[in-house]
DNA sequence: GATGAATGAGCATTCATTCAT
DNA sequence: CATGAATGAATGCTCATTCAT
């Protein structure tokens, strides 16, 4: 085992994390499993990371990051939306291993973890811009997010986690569901905004 | 408790798994805390149960079976869709715990659960009616399935999971998140459904 | 491994446990050490007990229970003191095990474990009806205590446990260091009562 | 901390470790909380012991070096007896850590540790000299060892390392604590002295 | 039907210790 | 002198599961 670099052995392990997590879910992945697909020393682990959730709050902060330095507002012009919608996507779908995670989580009825909601309210006030009617606000503003969140943010975490496996069920190919997906979703929730 | 027969006891273990499951995940339930929380023993959960995972299995049947004798197609008729589609969402809250468990599962990207998907299907192909094309029906279909996947039944089991902690979150209350959520999805989804 | 009787179980546990944790100390001795010496499954210890430190508390109870049964006020009439002494002491010397546990973990500076005291005011109560001045009581009953823990109860205690490694350093046998310990404690402590 | 060489570090442990082990136990005290205590890394103190155990028996030698430079006889003239004892005790209380880590580790009963009889008997010796009767020498030095030991040395040390939880369980103040103490153990003890 | 007792395997975590720098 | 990084072995404890009764 290499004592080269404390930071590479770091990022071994949550990159190695990232995958098991997302794969059996945070509470069946055990520190045991990672340290022996990362080639690192259990006791390792506990040198770089404090616990298991410090791990996971870790991978969250990493992805919250990421997302900050993207999320751009999506305009309503028609003319690009769709190749916007599919570079959001693919930018998304990079992430899926954390996304299932951060959803698998938030799913949880009695954790407290609202780690999903704060990263999407990161990313609808972007947009919030788009509200051109500032009297009556909060009651707007509640449709909105709930439209934003729900038939906006939510369906396409979820087409990004499950998409493979939907794929599988259907037995279609990836780029016709992807297709398929970014159409459904522009003729619901895009042509649907709020405004 | 009155374990006035054997029928009682397995009811008991599985509304308590069924709450355990959805509370903390299936992997952090033990039987252990079942049992404790049933008043029930340990050594009884496996005389009523083979394992652990046929307690989940059973719990995706029950619910099944009662899908089964109620999803009905929701028609186009805008007259009183929206009551329609209040019904639905209070059909689908009661079953909050089995669907966070269901969601949860198949969000784990290295299982082959494919539960999700055959209720969806089922439930989704009770509407495939609606659809008047029949020529050109492969590519047509696999619009209409992902068009109501994942802008329909997705966001309405998410909701129906996420509700709760949404409101905890952006300290909405209840009837106003259940109303803006059912104007959103009849936006959004109902609006641009596939024919 | 018999699965014959937890009672049997249960007692097994307890001796193993007293010895080891007098031999190398509560700490030091693990569970681990505990069940092999047992012959005893690590988990089935945790099935009759919730954690480590219920096996010290349980053995302090037991402890208690026998010490309640059996002090009874030492008279002065110097008749038979030294025969009575020595049954005491042979009493205690069985207790060895638990009263070296008991006085480690005692010794401790910030624990809040206060069982020596509980345990010796106990006993000591027991002997305050020699007390015959009632006027000016709480000064001379402090004194009274003083005298009684750190004269009487905590040298015949450390002796108990000491005696044999005193033995082994001064190369004294046995007969004669009990004797000489009975002298000296008479002299000391019994001969300079608070009345 | 200014770590001006390699002296004030190797004392800051020594500090944090007597402290520690003192609180929690030897076994308890990890080499870890010291070196988090102490602000000292982990690695830098096996650069300036051994192991583990060879902070114990430093702390130990310099606990012993300072009472070589320290016991005197006591002798019996009752004049100043009480103020000769009041300074002894003040002497041992400052260093009640490394008296109860001598005593715990001395109770442990499958240890060989004789430390506390070694540093016993090096006091003891010095007021031997007042043995008038050089006859049957063996006999009355054994009770006299005994006397000193068990009724004097034990009494003494254990004292100062209880004497703190005594008050807060019978909830008696400092001052009074130790003059009762002193009246005690001279009534008992000194009273009685082999000759 | 139900249960007290038991277990092997595994859990997250910590241990004292090492070593290259 | 001092330290960041690493480790094998052990820690207390829990797991799903079994089985005689």
């Amino acid at each position: 085992m290499p004592k080269i670099d404390g930071y590479l052995t770091r990022e071994k392990i949550l990159e190695v994390a990232e995958k098991l997590f997302s794969e059996v879910g945070y509470d069946a992945a055990s520190i045991g499993a990672i340290s022996k697909l990362a080639g690192i020393n259990k006791a390792t682990i506990y040198y770089h990371f404090k616990d298991k959730l410090s791990i996971l709050h870790c991978l969250y902060s990493n992805m919250i990051e990421q997302m900050k330095n993207r999320l751009m507002p999506i305009d309503e012009s028609k003319i690009d939306l769709k190749s916007k919608i599919k570079m959001e996507l693919n930018f998304l779908r990079e992430k899926k291993n954390i996304i299932s995670i951060l959803l698998m989580e938030s799913m949880k009825t009695n954790t407290s973890d609202d780690s999903l909601f704060r990263i999407a309210s990161d990313g609808i006030n972007n947009e919030k811009a788009r509200l051109n009617d500032l009297t009556n606000a909060q009651a707007k503003k509640d449709l909105f997010f709930v439209h934003e969140f729900f038939t906006g943010f939510v369906p396409i975490l979820n087409f990004v986690v499950l998409e493979e496996k939907y794929r599988d069920f259907f037995h279609i190919d990836e780029d016709k569901v992807i297709e398929n997906f970014i159409e459904a979703i522009i003729r619901s929730h895009y042509n649907s905004h709020i405004q």
